[in-house]
DNA sequence: TGTTTAATACTACAGGGGTAGTATAAGGGA
DNA sequence: TCCCTTATACTACCCCTGTAGTATTAAACA
């Protein structure tokens, strides 16, 4: 199976969030990052990024020694595609349904609750 | 790693979501039905049974020689479970920007829409 | 120019999910 | 009673992700 077009781990989301947050990244940057709150070997870290150029999701280019890794595909369009997957696969496609599960279960702050709303009241008036 | 409480693959998933249909099921009913669009070996469907039984997500009582399964925990807590690991893996923990993502990527139907609004005011009205 | 250092390349292995073949056990019927 | 059918048990294998050790290369410095 695995079929799907991005099927992206937890080591590999992870380090996604750091690329796209840093715009460029090299492995001992990230790697560096990832020590800031657990432990985890250099060497890993380059493994799961040149997965990661393999796929698609990362681009590199040489500065001396050096890789320098940035994004190849842009945040939203994989965080969607991975929403997209959770969707089909586990709410059959509803989105109500994914909704309905999020604000029944969730304890959302003030904040989220009224940024959701305006969300939908923008989404109402396109329609 | 894969500390999560549940990860449970496509496979397992498909599987889950004709148990919950039907209530009880066995594995030739699994079978059987999932041969409606694909094809899969009878020992292939008892295999991932017998998986989700061990990870407690599916129990089972025996009926002569057949076991019959059924949902050990209730459907919308696994599919809150999966939905909050997206959350906080792919979205950080965000939900407003998870509902962005959704609203601003998805075609969404006028119905869908429509339910989706309605969950938002009940929740206002919650809070 | 020889040695240290920094970076990558290569290799390996465990665990999980998906898939399925073969072995075995238990009813049921002739 | 013996064989056929049905259901499970056991085993195996592939691929992917996570993890990391060892080998190699190349730059930089003394």
């Amino acid at each position: 199976m695995k079929k799907t077009i991005t099927p992206v781990g937890d080591s590999e989301m992870e380090i996604l969030h750091i690329v796209w947050d840093k715009g460029e990244a090299t492995v001992a940057e990230v790697h560096e990052h990832i020590l800031g709150y657990r432990k985890v070997a250099y060497t890993t870290v380059m493994t799961i990024m040149k997965k990661l150029a393999d796929k698609g999701l990362l681009s590199f280019r040489k500065d001396g020694l050096t890789y320098v890794y940035r994004a190849e595909k842009p945040e939203s369009e994989v965080k969607h595609s991975l929403l997209r997957q959770m969707l089909d696969k586990v709410f059959k496609g509803s989105p109500a349904e994914m909704v309905q599960s999020l604000v029944e279960n969730e304890a959302l702050k003030p904040e989220e609750k009224a940024e959701i709303e305006f969300l939908i009241q923008k989404l109402r008036g396109g329609s």
